[in-house]
DNA sequence: AGAAAGACTTAGAAGGACGCGC
DNA sequence: GCGCGTCCTTCTAAGTCTTTCT
């Protein structure tokens, strides 16, 4: 009698608390029971820890293990390794390592000296002894029947019939249905990356000083199996056993491995689209969303800091402000040497800072230029608070090129800073409020109502385009790019001769009906009406693309779309201008963002 | 308290799938 | 139906931040 309407009421009221749909109850689950007791239902109570008690990530977790790489194939008798001009048969372990290196000959990494001494010095030590004494000399080896062999077999794969490569895809499939999803907590979800990773040579990014260093294959022996004691614990491979078997529910990996380049751990973990990831990514932007109510009070701190006495505070006070307007990241401390030299802002040093107290007109300009995440430039002037300058200045003061900025600060210390200042907060949720709340901003700005959908799709890839901006996510530009621009013009051209064709004879059709006044005439004119509407849309799509495909020639819009833009603000503005989520998200996107999709109305605000 | 290990998010490249215009 | 470009997916490196160890 009470179970129905109580239900219903919750879903209502949890609803317009933004919970996601598969976080409503369910009329099958009783929860009449706890709404009675505690008000909450029991499952939602504490859903800032996950739905379960104390750091609890599953109750029931099953799976089949990684799928492994498969073994190293032999090279064929006739294809052949030569050293100093002469045919040389290999042992499989250094034949399978000189593949690695063969296969990449045409790649720009194999022409870089640390690429080569790294694979080299690693490829000596999978060598026996004889083997050992004979190749002494990287410049001698000759792998160039390997590569060739590798790409003939790849150009073959790629000429398959239709049949053929369906009955791969099937094949893989099959691999994926039986590898690629576990059961947690009764819920058949998705494995992001089921496969281990197979052997090769490491491609760092950048300026990497391990590049060309071998990634040894992984084994069975290497691997610790995460799951519920209860489940059907995966099989190792025939013959091979587990590092481990552990039933750990406060983390949510199901199997890991530990890497040999940098010995950090890798791990199998869930798809983007399970519930699981959905809703740590909902809080993420929960997280944000509580930092836009107390971002006025923070910068308002963080300005006043600026004149504190301690020089640490106002180390952090700056620091805080370029996290802020800038987007930095934090920029934690990395191991001189074992990584390609990068910074965020903690970590900037005085080489990658000018100071201009005029330029181009304006006043208290920073100059930046260092390499970020994944060696990728961030290269800005910005004027800058007069404060913040003066400070700058006298952190500047006796120091060298190579000295830290701020050598009394760490990401740890900012991070305790404003965990004080908003439980949760740390240094990223800054990227993430700045993001969302500008993508809200320029939207409103930039939406025009009256547009159709083309046009409200390109309003919507610039305010994306915005946020990529402020977060320096770039792109090669892609290799195509000048080419397929002229294309385009091209064809934009050829339109507009084709509506200035269909205008002219418009007129005359029109001239035509004055004359005659006829039936015949008077569809003509129709007929040349429609005609000139459709090729006047066509060219206006044509210009848009243009447009588009320009402002867009280094700017990576995706990560953004991915990592930083609450969805909801997205799924927002799609149902107040009529345009089809399709059109934003693709089918991975949509998956991911399945929560958003479902719990969002029109007049969501982040 | 500081360092190291561990867990998880964020990142661009590469390669494959797919769709569009001829 | 075919070739070409674009979009999507996969891959795994490289960050951030938390937890554990010493």
């Amino acid at each position: 009698m009470f179970k129905l309407p109580a239900i219903r009421i919750y879903r209502i009221v949890l609803a317009k608390l933004n919970f996601p749909e598969w976080l409503l109850p369910r009329a099958h689950e009783r929860l009449w029971v706890c709404a009675v007791h505690t008000r909450v239902p029991f499952r939602f109570a504490r859903w800032e820890e996950e739905n379960y008690e104390d750091g609890v990530k599953w109750k029931f977790l099953e799976h089949k293990g990684p799928y492994f790489a498969p073994p190293y194939e032999p090279l064929p008798e006739d294809v052949n390794f030569y050293y100093d001009g002469k045919p040389m048969k290999l042992s499989l372990a250094t034949e399978e390592v000189a593949t690695f290196y063969g296969k990449m000959l045409d790649h720009e990494y194999t022409t870089k000296k640390v690429f080569q001494m790294n694979f080299f010095h690693d490829w000596t030590e999978i060598m026996t002894e004889e083997e050992k004494k004979v190749i002494t000399d990287l410049d001698k080896c000759d792998f160039t029947q390997i590569h060739k062999y590798y790409f003939e077999k790849n150009e073959a794969r790629k000429a398959l019939p239709k049949e053929e490569k369906q009955l791969l895809k099937l094949e893989a499939d099959k691999i994926t249905q039986e590898y690629g999803y576990c059961t947690l907590d009764g819920h058949r979800e998705k494995i992001g990356n089921f496969k281990t990773e197979p052997p090769g040579l490491f491609r760092g990014r950048g300026d990497h000083p391990k590049m060309g260093m071998l990634k040894k294959r992984i084994m069975p022996k290497d691997v610790i199996i995460n799951c519920s004691k209860e489940s059907k614990i995966p099989e190792p491979p025939e013959g091979h056993k587990w590092k481990e078997v552990r039933c750990d529910n406060t983390v949510t990996w199901l199997a890991s491995w530990t890497e040999n380049i940098q010995g950090s751990i890798k791990y199998i973990m869930l798809n983007p689209s399970s519930k699981l990831k959905g809703e740590k990514d909902w809080q993420k932007y929960e997280v944000a969303r509580r930092l836009k109510d107390v971002v006025d009070k923070i910068r308002k701190q963080y300005r006043a800091d600026f004149k504190a006495r301690e020089m640490k505070t106002r180390q952090r006070a700056v620091a805080l402000y370029f996290i802020d307007k800038l987007a930095l990241r934090a920029g934690n401390e990395k191991e001189e040497g074992e990584t390609a030299d990068t910074v965020g802002c903690c970590s900037l040093r005085v080489e990658h800072i000018k100071l201009y107290p005029k330029l181009a007109g304006q006043e208290y300009v920073v100059e930046f230029d260092f390499l970020g995440k994944d060696s990728i430039r961030y290269y800005n002037k910005v004027p800058v608070l007069k404060e913040v300058f003066k400070n700058l200045n006298r952190f500047l003061e006796n120091k060298e090129p190579g000295d830290d900025l701020f050598d009394r600060l760490s990401t740890t210390s900012v991070n305790k800073h404003l965990q004080d200042l908003m439980d949760g907060l740390t240094a990223k949720v800054f990227r993430t409020y700045n993001a969302s709340i500008t993508l809200q901003e320029q939207l409103k700005a930039l939406t025009n109502e009256d547009d159709n959908v083309a046009a409200k799709i390109l309003s919507y890839n610039r305010a994306n385009r915005a946020v990529a901006l402020l977060c320096n996510h770039q792109r090669a530009p892609p290799k195509t790019y000048e080419k397929s621009m002229q294309t385009l013009q091209a064809k934009i051209d050829a339109k507009k001769e084709q509506l200035s064709e269909a205008k002219t004879e418009l007129k005359k059709a029109k001239a035509e009906l004055k004359e005659k006044d006829d039936e015949k005439s008077r569809k003509e004119v129709e007929r040349k009406k429609k005609l000139r509407e459709r090729l006047k849309e066509q060219l206006m799509k044509l210009k848009l693309q243009a447009t588009d495909k320009e402002e867009n020639k280094q700017i990576a819009l995706g990560t953004s779309k991915l990592n930083y833009l609450d969805p909801r603000i997205t799924v927002a503005w799609c149902k107040k201008f009529g345009v089809p989520i399709e059109k934003i998200y693709n089918k991975t996107q949509r998956d991911k963002f399945a929560w958003a999709i479902d719990m969002t109305d029109e007049n969501f605000e982040f």
